[in-house]
DNA sequence: AAAGAATAGTCCTATGAAGGACTAGACGTC
DNA sequence: GACGTCTAGTCCTTCATAGGACTATTCTTT
């Protein structure tokens, strides 16, 4: 007499039988869905499969699905739309960094960068804890003035590792754009979906006292943001200042 | 012949039925809530009534009602334990502008604060604006030093609107505490559930170069923060300076 | 008294089913 | 071509039901 098959019947309950079985079948099924998204088996522009359809293949009740769906989006995994679908969220992240500063006409001026060089260097000890790298390994270093109103506000050092975004080399410095992340997405095909900042204070140095036109030693504040893809992979270490006198930041806590 | 009566059978449906129609069932019974729990029905020590309770009262189906708890603990209004209940939240804000300064002997140190004078005075406009309140009202300002391992690291000027923190002035400054939101609660039966701060940058002035034990003109961290009850009423301003160079705040983004 | 077992009350998980709301594209009419 | 209508596909709402997990208390036993 044949045994009966022990093995699940779909691709998806096979998937969802390698996970931890004391876990609750939302988080189980959370963390396959996860991780799916995490190695960037849907693009943000493709919606993933409709919950009907992943209801099926995981052959759960579509309110847990649905449980699923909820508790990713509000990890800021993914985004929903009615009637549309479900798609990996893109972060828009490149034009935070002016929240940080205020400015005189507000409304009115326009954001505006400039390169003023990219060349590789070798990392050294701080850029490769922050990109998680070897200290000594080649990365794209990018020089960036940003400016609002033709005022300038922003020095920017920008390090990004380096086989990774060598098609970067390839652009003119003055086609990347004043929006680097969407250029990252369509050359190197690296989609930034969290970041770390850290705010510190220091004294203006010489070099930046020049392009922001202050005195030397006035204080200004240090914007250090590490960005990450969904898979929490580095992707570019950042070191922003701005003029201390210009800073305001606002926070909402519960 | 009689009519049949058309309102609803319960309480709790009347007073769903106030709420606009037009809204899904979840998201106007969370207001129906919201509204109970901002009024101050429930203390953060009794527990709401059980969800299966509540169904019954208003009507509804176990996953709507629980829909609607868990938006409210996302919101930060409650907070749920399994097999003991769901409770008002209580926030827990007091230590929390230590977060933005780093010190020397990290973690070994104890916090402290000293209390350096406690007077009526009448509102300034700032101080009206940020409470809601007309200038020239009273207003009950401390002046505090907050210490860590014995060193001055924080100078804070606080206004409290006044018929409200009455019962604070019976109460000596030296057994206000190291921690004033429990004080706030216990005395004048106020609950602090939200704040909103704002940090600038600004030169350390003559007083608060003294007690901070630097230069003048040293730039200095300015945190201004405004603490709200569950019903958005201000029920706090303060305004915390610490050195700039001790500042350091670590922020995630998505 | 102390340790363990039963219990009542709480929130949590999961399913199945029916219908509604919203969006984008195809189709036809004017 | 411009404008509506239709339609298939998506996510969203709501209900009813069943059982499990966890906590605090009471009761029993030792």
């Amino acid at each position: 007499m044949q045994s009966i098959s022990p093995t699940p019947q779909s691709r998806g309950a096979a998937d969802l039988a390698r996970t931890d079985p004391r876990l609750p079948l939302h988080a189980r099924l959370r963390e396959v869905i996860a991780e799916r998204v995490r190695s960037g088996e849907w693009s943000p522009d493709q919606p993933l499969p409709a919950e009907s359809a992943l209801v099926e293949y995981y052959e759960v009740s579509l309110g847990t699905m649905r449980r699923v769906f909820r508790d990713l989006v509000d990890e800021g995994l993914l985004e929903r739309r009615q009637g549309t679908g479900t798609f990996v969220r893109r972060a828009s992240l490149d034009a935070s960094l002016f929240r940080f500063f205020r400015f005189g006409s507000a409304g009115s001026g326009f954001p505006q960068s400039r390169i003023l060089s990219a060349a590789r260097q070798v990392s050294t000890p701080a850029i490769a804890t922050a990109l998680g790298i070897g200290t000594g390994d080649e990365v794209l270093h990018l020089h960036r003035l940003r400016l609002y109103d033709e005022q300038p506000v922003l020095v920017e050092d920008i390090w990004l590792p380096l086989p990774l975004f060598e098609p970067l080399e390839r652009i003119g410095a003055d086609d990347l754009g004043d929006l680097l992340y969407p250029t990252y997405e369509r050359a190197c095909g690296q989609i930034v979906a969290a970041a770390t900042e850290e705010l510190t204070i220091e004294a203006a140095g010489a070099a930046d006292a020049l392009l922001l036109g202050c005195a030397r030693a006035e204080p200004v504040v240090v914007v250090e943001r590490v960005a990450r893809s969904h898979d929490a992979t580095p992707l570019e270490y950042r070191r922003s200042r701005g003029l201390a006198h210009t800073f305001r930041y606002r926070i909402d806590i519960r």
